[in-house]
Formats: C-alpha cells, sequence, structure tokens
DNA sequence: ACCTTCATGATACGCCTGTATCATGAAGGT
DNA sequence: ACCTTCATGATACAGGCGTATCATGAAGGT
C-alpha cells in the first residue's frame, strides 16, 4: 500500500480548526472553505476526511465532548487526593464557568451547537443527551456519596440537585458570553449555590468552610 | 400624499413571520426570501420595511424581547391580587420552562440571538443586557420585599438569588429544548429550587436548627 | 519495473444569498 | 387634471456556498 497518514490525527487537526475558525468567527460563518484556510489544507482535504458538511459538524461536536470530559477529569485528578466532596463539586463549576479562553469557546461552541440539535434533532442525539447525562449522573453519584459520608445535609435530592447545578452553571456561562456578567460575578453566583447546597443552616452568618 | 400603511404594523407582521419561520427551520436558516415568503409578501417589501438584513434581525429581536416582556407581565397580572412573592416567582418559573409551543419558540429564537450575539458584540448588546437586567432587578425587588415581609429567610440575598433564578431557569429551557428533559422534569427542578429559596428548613429531612 | 491504491491539488457547476435597479400602480395635495 | 410621493412588483447581479470531477504525485506489493 502506498504512503498512508493517520486520519484520526488529521481529523483531529482539522476538528480544531473548525473550533478556531467558530471561536473567532460564530458557528454560523464556519464554512469548508473556512476550515480548510484555517487549518492550512486545501478544502479538497477537508471534503477527503469528511465527506460533507454535517459530517464534519457531527464530527467537531464530537471532538469537543471528549475535549471537555477530558479536560474535567484532568481537573478532578488534579486535586488532593481524597477530596471532600464539596471540593470536587467547587471544582465542578469552577470549570465550568467561562473565564478562560478555552472554557470560553468551549461555552461558546456547545451553545451553538445545541442551538442547531434544537431544530435539527437528527445532530447529536448522542452528544446533547448521552454527554450531559454522564456529566449528571457523575454528579449525582458524588451527591449521594457525599450524602452517606455525612458531607451533605441528607434532605438533598441528588437526582434534584445534580441537574440543578448542570442546568445552573450553563445558565451563568451564558450570561458571561453574551456579557451580561462577568466571570467573577458568576462565579460568585455558582459558590453561592454550591454554599446553599451543602450548608446545613442556611440562616445567616456567613458560611462556613471546612 | 398618497396611500399609506402603518409601518408599524407591517414590520410587526414580517417579524412574527421570521420567528415563525426561525421556530421552524432554525434561526441560521432564515433568509430575507423565506420570511418574505412566510410573511405572504414579497422580497422587495421586507427590504423596503427593513433596509437590510441586519435591521431585520435586530427588529425581531427586539420584538420578541417586548412580545415576552409583555407576557410575563400579562402572567404575573393574572395572578389573584395580592399575591404572595412565591407564587409570583414561581409564575416566573413557569412562565420561563417552555411547555407550550410560544414559550418553546421564545427560548429557542432568544438563545439562537444569544448565540450571535457572543460573536458579534454589535448586534443587541441592549437586548441582551438591559432585558435581562430589568427582569433581574424585578425578580430582585420582588425578593427584597418579599424579606421584609417576613415572606423569605433573611438570609437569602437577593442579589444573589435573582441571578441564580435567571440562569437556572435558563438553563433548564435549554435542556428542554434539546431533548435532555423533559418539560415536566425541568419545572419540578424548578420549583424544587423555589422551595429551597422560601423555606427556611429544607423539608423533610431529619437535621436542622432554626 | 509496474500496477494499484492512497492522498492531494485544481477547478468547475449549480444554487442560493443579500442587495441593487428599474418600473409602475395608488392616492391625496394643488 | 396633474404631479408628487408612497408602496409594491419584477428582475438582475455578483459573490459565496457545498459538492462533484478530473488529474496526478507518492509509495508499497508483486
Amino acid at each position: 500500500m502506498p504512503r498512508t497518514v493517520d486520519h484520526g490525527q488529521r481529523r483531529a487537526d482539522i476538528c480544531d480548526a473548525l473550533v478556531r475558525a467558530a471561536a473567532r468567527d460564530g458557528l454560523h460563518a464556519v464554512t469548508m472553505r473556512s476550515v480548510a484556510a484555517e487549518a492550512g489544507v486545501s478544502l479538497r482535504l477537508v471534503q477527503y476526511y469528511f465527506e460533507n458538511k454535517g459530517g464534519l459538524m457531527h464530527a467537531a461536536l464530537l471532538h469537543l465532548e471528549e475535549r471537555s470530559h477530558r479536560r474535567w477529569n484532568e481537573r478532578l485528578a488534579a486535586l488532593p487526593s481524597p477530596a471532600p466532596a464539596r471540593a470536587r463539586v467547587h471544582a465542578f463549576v469552577a470549570e465550568a464557568i467561562p473565564d478562560d479562553e478555552e472554557s470560553r469557546v468551549f461555552h461558546l461552541l456547545w451553545t451553538s451547537f445545541a442551538v442547531l440539535a434544537m431544530t435539527d434533532p437528527a445532530l447529536a442525539e448522542q452528544p446533547f443527551v448521552s454527554g450531559p447525562e454522564r456529566l449528571e449522573r457523575q454528579l449525582a453519584d458524588l451527591l449521594t456519596e457525599a450524602r452517606a459520608d455525612g458531607g451533605l445535609p441528607t434532605d438533598r435530592d441528588p437526582a434534584m440537585e445534580a441537574p440543578r447545578l448542570l442546568a445552573l452553571t450553563h445558565g451563568l456561562g451564558t450570561d458571561v458570553l453574551t456579557g451580561r456578567l462577568t466571570s467573577d460575578r458568576a462565579l460568585a453566583v455558582a459558590e453561592y449555590h454550591v454554599d446553599r447546597v451543602f450548608d446545613t443552616r442556611s440562616t445567616e452568618g456567613p458560611p462556613h468552610i471546612s
């Protein structure tokens, strides 16, 4: 066989190019040609590795989700080894609020895809339900465990707290990206939320840390 | 002067047509021609009333915000006259979760515009900060008042609760629209949240001091 | 040495887009 | 009656889009 190239790598490179282009111009402005230019390859190559635009978009979405999933797990692993539940939850919200460029890009792209998925159910059925659902389960498990350990008041319902936390952080992310909230303020709101979830006594007094 | 037409009305009609078209095909698929067809007028008329596409989009966004604002105030007015704060907050979340077609459309379009605004700060600077900010202030005032009346525990911070509620409902709306949550479940999560905000003692569980 | 297959370039095609132009009813002011 | 202005129609134009086609290096199997 003739010279063979690492297709996976090439596809990943092109997906990254799409992400960069979309972060700059918006996903709506992404074209096969602009992706090719951003990746430094010819239009033909983009066609070659992804048949058509739908395939490219789908692949980029998967690529994005995979990247974010890895990032979140890395952040979790970086925590001191037996990290209390609250610290892990805090790590989650800190990761979810777009403060640095990478998370900003992620949130922008994810929301852009979400909007597309709202009118094109075919696109990304997997990413949009199974992706966040895994995250939700992860969080719910975390909270259930914490509740058993006494780290979380027993009346908190992990099956509600998990989607609540997910929805809240996503909403805050959007507020940040549209310029309505600074990332500092969004983070403060998220932390206020975490405090409320973990503190038994919500009545007055500054939240105690422990 | 020759025959004159109500420009405001025409513009509103065309904006409605845009909203319908976008609700069906997605905002990204909206074109001058598709809007004209949906409104049952010629392409020329859309140009006539809105110079260019940017103007049309901007007007549609304003139109949308105005409609939603009115809808929310109507819902508020429909409440029994001296409605307790909690009931008004509940009305808000019930209005915000997309369950019927109209609120589904609103959420879809609003999010679509939000995504555009993320890479095009010029578009809709007003709608995206001043719009929700008014809502936030409205909510914050409501909560402040409730706290003074004893309807809300004193340690709740309206300046945090308001953006938290806003972000939460928006996030839940997105989850519903992407098919990750049913509207029933989203509403349940939102109500769980409202319960937590208003109840001094977290329900049903043992621990608690007051 | 040759042939097959992979990888890539160049380019063309038809469609749809936003926008511009020209024309023409319709109707009140004079 | 006429003219001006508003409102609308028909159509053209240039550009960008996704996609398809044809050609051609590059390299291992035989």
